[in-house]
DNA sequence: CAAATTACCTCGCTTGTCAAGGTACTTTTT
DNA sequence: AAAAAGTACCTTGACAAGCGAGGTAATTTG
């Protein structure tokens, strides 16, 4: 496994809640967003983002429905739940407080 | 598992290493740092301790010998090496660059 | 028409965490 | 003096998340 993917973990589900804040998504066009957001430096491998949405949706965080797409691929869009919402915003705040506390801990300003 | 824990992950190795920047320290007390640096919001578990230390010694980040307690309990003694250095520096850049990233994604900032 | 792209999915492996258990000695409390 | 708490180490097995590798099926591009 690689020094980035455990870092990542944690994360996953709060940067998936994240893109579907504003408007419903699809799996492919997150993992894009999230390649873009990030210049390339992070995107997240499909085996991890499916295993996600599975876990997401049934934590009642999120809510799938099948587009109807006209042409091309088939996509499932999923929308965020307002437990979703909520979960969202504390995992933001535990965020917070975990950067402050791995920075205390490895910065230069050492006890 | 808690979610603090698997934002934790990746972080536990860095982390040990930063307790040993200055002086070798031994297990009990790097833990009981790690503890009071952050106000007992993190702790790692032993079994994550002992194992990472394994893991670090395995790498050549880290040296171990025991210590010649003329009482109380015998302790092993960690001391991090010049590749454990090397390798801490390169952590430290990239959490840097994970926390950017990471704040980029999840931030209100939103794209 | 082949190759690339979009778009979904599953299976099994690996790895780090942790609960739970253990040993052994010392210090403090009752 | 016995019990409890503290210091200090360690291992084992289960679990969960990430991911490589495989698959399907349609459309678009060269």
């Amino acid at each position: 496994m690689s020094q980035t993917s455990d870092i990542i973990r944690g994360h996953t589900e709060t940067i998936i809640l994240s893109r579907l804040l504003d408007h419903d998504s699809y799996g492919y066009e997150i993992n894009k967003s999230i390649r873009d957001l990030t210049d390339g430096a992070f995107e997240a491998k499909e085996g991890t983002l499916y295993t996600a949405f599975r876990r997401l949706e049934q934590a009642g965080y999120i809510r799938s429905y099948w587009g109807d797409e006209s042409s091309g691929a088939r996509r499932r869009y999923y929308a965020i739940t307002d437990e979703g919402r909520a979960f969202y915003d504390e995992s933001c705040r535990e965020w917070q407080r975990v950067k402050t506390m791995i920075d205390r801990l490895i910065g230069t300003e050492q006890a």
